[in-house]
DNA sequence: CCAAGAGATCGACAACCGTCGATGCCTGCC
DNA sequence: GGCAGGCATCGACGGTTGTCGATCTCTTGG
């Protein structure tokens, strides 16, 4: 350790090693849940589903979004591999709605509490 | 309403209509939050602050993510521009330092605790 | 003022993503 | 069985992203 003139610690070899404990998978699935998340129509599918105690079928939620059929049910096909939907098949249509327990996991991973400081 | 053969409850006009009321800056925000996150290097790096309680350098962050020096820099500044970090320079070095602020923030976007249910 | 070195920016390239129209599948009804 | 309609899948296209090597900038030490 030296001190410069400013009076800020500086290391004398900068470049200590810095761990990471973190596996390749678990940041890969992390960065995949928050990637489910990175779009503004998913948000908007999420949001809309989190404020209706309900489940939401296609139908209703294409013409909120204002998008094609297709890329509706991409979006919602996107939600539910990342595990934040379900879907439930009721005749013709199909519903959609949040789980809320895997958007509380998402929450957690946010937690800085569970770090050790 | 009508019923149907396995007694469940079907609106006779599928369709009603969905509010939203987001806006369009809000919803974009929040992606662009998240898509700060979504990526597996971004996460080790946000890891790696979290878990560390002083600023860590370029220097220190380039092998541990065994990653190139301009790959890393791009990193760090998707996630200054998205608020997440804040850069200090101290000499020569760049220290970059995670915003636990802005952390908590993002995390409070996903409490349904906040949505009328 | 010059040389050294840390880090940011640039340009390029491949991979990925959001969007659409067209089409296929599957369920309920006649 | 055949038709209608809700939804998923496909193929295509433009825009974005992650990565790198090369280069530029800026700070420090001599």
């Amino acid at each position: 350790m030296n001190v410069d003139l400013s009076g800020m610690v500086i290391p004398a070899d900068c470049c200590r090693p810095l761990d990471d404990d973190l596996t390749s998978d678990d940041t890969k699935a992390t960065a995949a849940l928050f990637k489910a998340l990175a779009d503004p129509t998913r948000v908007r599918i999420v949001s809309m589903l989190a404020r209706s105690s309900e489940p939401a079928c296609v139908c209703e939620l294409t013409p909120a979004l204002d998008l094609s059929q297709p890329t509706v049910s991409h979006h919602l096909k996107k939600l539910v591999q990342a595990g934040l939907l379900e879907r439930e098949q009721r005749g013709v249509w199909a519903y959609y709605s949040l789980d809320r327990g895997a958007l509380e996991r998402a929450a957690s991973v946010l937690d800085l509490k569970k770090v050790a400081v």
